[in-house]
DNA sequence: CTTGGTTTGTGAAACCTTTCACAAGGGTGG
DNA sequence: CCACCCTTGTGAAAGGTTTCACAAACCAAG
């Protein structure tokens, strides 16, 4: 059981505890390795892999129990609990995630907001007061907040992270175009669309030169 | 040389491009493989297999023309180019991404803008006038566009897609908390911000249950 | 209690990606 | 032209992830 769990796996469990808490919403008592698979793209043995890896949850011949599978996942997950977020940056992405009900609805509650515009600085954002950058240690803190949120422009996103870090976040979500490098232990996990769109465009051409050498 | 290449290796490409712009833009000649590893986090290995796929482009004992590899890159990755794109929901997550000026920057043109309020329609937003749904197909059409954008609520996020992927756009980029699976060969990717918080307090869970354990 | 249908959990095999290590080649200075 | 230093390009090895395939277990019905 449990050694090092890939990146890839852990995204899965994900998947599998959203299609679960539907299920339990439904009503449903018991599902397959099968069903489970489906909506994740992923094949039912890989299912009962990615499980095995923390235990043995399952019934042979019934199935997962819906609702001990998704109180098993959010305890492996660490979902059970909800975590605080601050948000650096309050510029159009920083002001998307502050509107979007999602994430407290999922456990993940923007506590603070800060920004240089000395223009945002006392204004209120979706309910939440935006504080200027000398308050973000004290305010990480004092709060124990546990993820920090970098939205900021590309140049000032490392050090932002470096700040974060210091001020003693477990994590660090960045949304700025550039691969900051994970010091201390702290992971990192970056959002880049540009970086997205053009794996897109990669295999948009790739596709094109496939059709064009077939003449 | 070249067949089916893995995503992880188009993903550094693009981070491979952007050092190299960099570098042509300070003016710089040569990099060799391990300069242009450190930012993206890899090897010098790494880098000149990523590249082999495609092609030789290097010289030994001096490294790679900067300019070169720029344009070569550009050529695989399918950036010599620009890209049309259509939003589908302008709520929170598409105003920020109609603001991002990032994006045409990098060759990603949002060439229109769709929703089902009747408020929003007719408006502007950040200079384009957002459309009624029923144009969708016949934009898509008109305009040639390449790439569509699913912004909208969960719930309609599978039927958007495949609208717009029976309108013919050739890659589909969404941002809904949900897998859609790919039909007819049209990639999709998918943006779940949720999904990487996740990831995270995964981390930070097994973090403090593997020092809880050292005792 | 036994039989048959079903589904899990898991080693082993297949597959894919990354790293290693080195021959081949290019540049420089004498 | 030669000797030396560098860096690429690439087979081979190592490491990781996914798929396969089947014994073990559970349930229901007779």
């Amino acid at each position: 059981m449990s050694g090092r769990i890939s990146d890839s796996t852990v995204r899965r469990l994900s998947l599998y505890l959203r299609m679960l808490r539907d299920l339990e919403r439904a009503g449903v008592e018991f599902v397959s390795s099968s069903q489970l698979a489906e909506p994740s793209g992923a094949t039912s043995a890989q299912v009962r892999k990615d499980l095995s890896h923390f235990g043995s949850f399952g019934k042979r011949g019934r199935g997962y129990s819906v609702e001990g599978l998704v109180r098993a996942l959010e305890e492996i997950l660490g979902l059970s609990r909800s975590w605080r977020l601050v948000l650096v940056g309050v510029g159009k992405i920083g002001s998307a995630l502050l509107g979007y009900g999602g994430l407290a609805a999922r456990g993940f509650d923007v506590v603070a907001a800060f920004d240089v515009d000395e223009a945002k600085i006392g204004t209120r954002a979706h309910g939440l007061r935006i504080r200027p950058m000398r308050e973000l240690r004290p305010v990480i803190v004092e709060c124990g907040a546990e993820i920090g949120v970098v939205a900021t422009p590309t140049e000032v996103a490392a050090e932002v992270a470096a700040t974060l870090e210091r001020a003693g976040v477990g994590a660090i979500l960045n949304f700025a175009p550039i691969e900051l490098s994970e010091v201390n232990g702290v992971p990192i996990r970056t959002v880049d669309i540009v970086l997205e769109l053009e794996g897109l465009s990669y295999l948009m051409s790739e596709a094109g030169r496939r059709a064009g050498s077939d003449a």
